[in-house]
DNA sequence: GTGAAAGCGCTAACAC
DNA sequence: GTGTTAGCGCTTTCAC
């Protein structure tokens, strides 16, 4: 039906009278072109059909235009709004964001190793994903510039926010509130996992263990429990440490979803929430504010848009001064705690107060 | 500090001693080459730390091996899903995954635009959004095959399920346990929605309908209430809803998302579920199971991954045979949903029984 | 099994 | 302003 060979540039150059050269000027939008050359040429492009060859274009300009931005965990609701934080400031820069998903440590091998690549992309995003030292090599030989997002990495830029403080936060606002006992849930580091042992879960972790410390609380190893990352799971680590003989009076749960695992188990349970127990989560997803659930914020969308932002600075050659950029963590208070020995007085559970912000730009 | 010129593959084919048609052998794996000679150019490839140019290739081959997801509404835990199972297949196949994350109309007709540009893309997969005739006709002009996810398109090879039949599902089982008045929480067609007046709650609601009309139940209008997709906006509805003089004894929402913000709205307003009031949501996300949530089921990452695997078969140069592809559908009952006039008795809240399935592959 | 050479379709530098 | 030309780095015949 069409004929089968697409018209290219030298096409349209010969059928509107003019060199290549001007028409790849008017296809590209140069001043240099006079106007009723430019519309003579336009008029053939439409007669044509002409489309110009994206691949051809970029091999000759020798960029591809394109950033791999290299992901983890994408079903999870604070990778999604890092995920769409970077598309946005991507696409605005005209840049397109080819999504490599890893689902597995091979898999991120492989992503990895592509994508040193020459002309392969123009620069990566890695998030939530360690790399090896041999990886960071590697695209500092092939010279193409990386970003990290809530994950560091030697002498890359990096957007980050501090979870060991962010933990600190979240057991500070329950030791505030009297209690002494409180338990942690949180992500066991599985063998096999594409970030195998150092993730977000365990820094918080360590902000939990610090803080409890410092104030001389209940350190029982009992009230720590670790499972593969869901609410199914959380629930479950939180029913057992709800059956101990000597239950934890809160909870701090090492993301909302895991939150949201263990105030499940404690209606399961009986416990009354926040009146026999008290739950902080982490992150500040969509669902945090709805189920009235304190949490501590952090700037998801912005993580990802502040990365692009960076490489995008990094690939018009501007340096990006701190080479990390810390993103502020803060407490939001709603209805899933409340003081020790509290009655079930009802909270609004819409509405949440902040406080303490932690850290800076 | 690195040499500036990178080793081309001539340099390769120079230092080695052989020609560049015996390097590109060794480095695409063609088997006509003597191993010692393979061992040598491999050798050489090391030494010169020679990266192929992905541009010189695809461009030299014809074919970007990349192709484009159009995607609207990244964040919901639907969409996220669905595309998921497609950067899977995609990666399976070899092929590089552009993610165009559409946030308005503008930006939809800007990416359905340029990817039908000569060598952008090899095909692509448009999820949830209505094309206009010209687009379709914009990327059959183009030669770039198109597949559709959630969402029909004349003469394009489609993965879809059957909505209204979806809502009629539900509907019918509200009706099943004795409840006539039955309310319908949704979205509203936002003038600007990228999706603009023909989403998937438009057609569940239009099954909700036909189902109450034809057991000739109460048809309300008062007890249909739209607005923007969102838990809390749902809360805000279904609010509405149960402040009505005669409440209805259920509610069916378009989504699980807006199903929890009906939960919600239910606790707030006192009206224990199920016992006095009926929940059943759409979609069955991760969450709907924890807070047992009644809801239809669908192959959210299914619908993904067949959408890839038959763009990739069409890239493969063979035909799809079914046009249209339309996924199962069911109920799954959990704790949401009880006979109307039922008392508080407490079911499990985390297994559901699967019923009635509907429709087929 | 291997080398030589002809493109792939465009951009950019340079001359007019 | 506009035409001409030299690459961009590879794949792929086609001889040998």
């Amino acid at each position: 039906m069409q004929p089968v060979r697409r018209a290219t540039i030298s096409d349209v150059a010969a059928a509107s009278g003019v060199g290549v050269g001007t028409v790849s000027r008017v296809i590209n939008g140069a001043a240099n072109v006079r106007e009723a050359t430019r519309q003579r040429v336009l008029r053939v492009i439409d007669q044509l059909g002409y489309r110009p060859s994206h691949l051809a274009a970029a091999l000759s300009r020798g960029t591809s235009r394109t950033v791999a931005i290299v992901v983890p965990h994408l079903t999870r609701p604070s990778t999604v709004q890092r995920l769409a934080g970077a598309l946005t400031v991507l696409s605005e820069h005209g840049y397109d964001a080819v999504v490599c998903h890893v689902d597995s440590p091979p898999r991120r091998d492989h992503f990895l190793a592509i994508l040193t690549d020459r002309q392969r992309c123009d620069g990566v995003i890695v998030m939530s994903l360690p790399m090896a030292a041999r990886q960071l090599a590697g695209f500092r030989q092939a010279g193409v510039p990386v970003v990290c997002v809530d994950v560091s990495a030697p002498g890359v830029p990096q957007v980050v926010t501090d979870d060991v403080a962010g933990g600190a936060l979240a057991t500070a606002h329950l030791l505030a509130l009297g209690h002494r006992r409180i338990g942690f849930v949180g992500d066991s580091a599985a063998r096999g996992e594409p970030g195998f042992g150092f993730g977000s879960s365990r820094r918080r972790m360590r902000g939990y263990r610090r803080e409890l410390a410092a104030a001389g609380a209940d350190c029982d190893p009992e009230l720590v429990r670790l499972g593969p990352y869901g609410p199914a799971e959380a629930a479950g680590l939180a029913g057992r440490l709800l059956a101990l003989p000597e239950p934890p009076t809160a909870i701090f749960a090492a993301s909302d979803t895991q939150a949201i695992g263990v105030l499940s188990a404690a209606e399961q349970a009986g416990f009354a929430v926040p009146a026999a127990l008290s739950v902080i989560g982490f992150d500040d997803i969509e669902a945090a504010s709805l189920l009235g659930l304190s949490t501590v914020h952090q700037p998801l969308q912005l993580s990802g848009s502040q990365g692009a932002q960076r490489l995008c600075a990094l690939l018009r050659g501007e340096q990006v001064k701190p080479r990390r950029q810390v993103l502020a963590l803060r407490v939001v208070q709603r209805a899933s705690t409340a003081r020790l020995g509290t009655r079930p007085h009802r909270q609004p559970a819409r509405r949440g107060r902040v406080r303490e912000p932690v850290a800076s730009c």
